[in-house]
DNA sequence: TATTGTTATACTCTATAACTATA
DNA sequence: TATAGTTATAGAGTATAACAATA
């Protein structure tokens, strides 16, 4: 087991950024109207058109609690249900184009907000710090459960 | 306007990071049957002893809602309000010996978390990282805004 | 009058349990 | 029977607006 007698201020600063980038995603969606939840359910759907279990699956949810999620993007036009051509039980969810719209607009808005964060390191450091969280994500992808 | 062109997946990577240590946070936390913002509430009362409309500003929250929140805490013996000595009208909030007990516990099954996380860097990439973050963190604090 | 805090109300998000409809 | 999804219900978290008590 490494990573032992780790520094303090790595930890720190990293669920710091973390505060910081989970506040700002919060704000630029709470100024469309939109909550996390929300931006992430429509991120997942810019190249996937899941069931309601698969969908859950992403979200790390109960399926019931997706079913207000989706009824209330659905009401707002950003996503549809598209019954199941294979299971008469189920419904795939898709975006629609308000809503694919929408998810770009509040993702340009993010990365700017990223960029201004990231800004205060020279661009060879900004560059090795993206390699570096990569390979952290690339960790987290390989590690036993993970789907992000 | 610096950072522009910026490679995108820096943005991606630190927003997957981001999500990674909140739901890291979150499980834990309800594991202690608390949420992520009750940690917040007790990590910020460690050295402070913060009236309600104080704590609303750290926690960026109205103060409406600071009265529930402060209510299911005491309510847990987590906090306490205690009567302002200067000020009738106020309260200020202080941590408990039990919440301080539980927040210390939170804490330290969440720095072991992340050392999990950035133990696929070789410790001199883990302390090149570290400072990379706080040089980011440094700048937030010293931007327009700022009360994390 | 202004400020501190609570209460009333409403909505989102989440879970558990019970249910419906299809497989 | 088993599975996909919804509904019923409950509780946390949040905001806005109205209120009480104190300054």
């Amino acid at each position: 087991m490494p990573a032992k007698h780790q520094d303090p201020g790595l930890v720190d600063g990293l669920f710091q950024l973390s505060f910081k980038l989970q506040g700002t995603l919060a704000r630029i969606a709470a100024e469309h109207d939109l909550s996390i939840v929300q931006v992430r359910l429509l991120g997942i759907l810019r190249d996937r058109e899941p069931a309601m279990l698969q969908l859950a699956r992403y979200l790390e949810l109960e399926k019931s609690s997706l079913s207000g999620l989706v009824d209330r993007a659905e009401k707002r036009g950003l996503v549809e249900r598209v019954p199941s051509p294979d299971d008469g039980r189920g419904s795939n969810i898709r975006v629609t184009a308000r809503g694919r719209k929408l998810s770009r607009v509040i993702e340009a808005e993010a990365a700017a907000e990223v960029a201004k964060l990231v800004g205060v390191l020279p661009s060879s450091e900004r560059e090795r710090l993206g390699g570096l969280v990569a390979q952290i994500v690339a960790g987290i992808a390989g590690a036993p459960d993970s789907r992000l």
